[in-house]
DNA sequence: TTTCTAACA
DNA sequence: TGTTAGTA
């Protein structure tokens, strides 16, 4: 259960998340607003995302894109719970790990893992849900 | 330079 | 959501 620690490890700044999910820095800002994501924060209040959280984003975004709105997503996505937590816990030795890795090598990682580790989460009840939630 | 919060032409 | 202001 070692893999779980990793993908809750808060690594990012808002900034790499931004390219790569290709949403803005307010449209993330206000996901964590709804707590749809709850991202660690540095000791100065910076964020920092783990793959979680990048992953969720992502699940967002395309949430977004069907149509559903933050009342929908809400309702489809499962809650934030121990994620958090656990991200929350590794959030300091996050910080300095971060440090030591160069931002192409993050990138790299990301990637990575974010391709690998994809077997398709969508189900046929987001698209049935959204037919409820969707707002014109 | 980057990120943060708050606010609004 | 975009964007800007004033910081840290």
């Amino acid at each position: 259960m070692g893999d779980e620690i990793r993908r809750n490890m808060a690594l990012f700044p808002i900034g790499i998340v931004m390219k790569l999910t290709d949403l803005s820095a307010r449209q993330i800002r206000y996901y964590e607003q709804h707590e749809l994501i709850v991202p660690a924060r540095t000791s100065g209040n910076q964020r920092l995302f783990s793959f979680n959280d990048v992953e969720r984003l992502l699940e967002i975004k395309s949430l977004i894109e069907k149509g559903v709105n933050i009342a929908g997503i809400k309702q489809v996505m499962n809650p934030v719970t121990r994620e958090s937590e656990e991200a929350t816990v590794v959030s300091e030795l996050s910080e300095v790990k971060r440090r030591e890795l160069s931002e192409t090598q993050l990138h790299r990682m990301l990637k990575q893992q974010l391709l690998e580790k994809r077997p398709g989460k969508a189900s046929m009840i987001q698209g049935q849900l959204s037919h409820f939630y969707t707002k014109k």
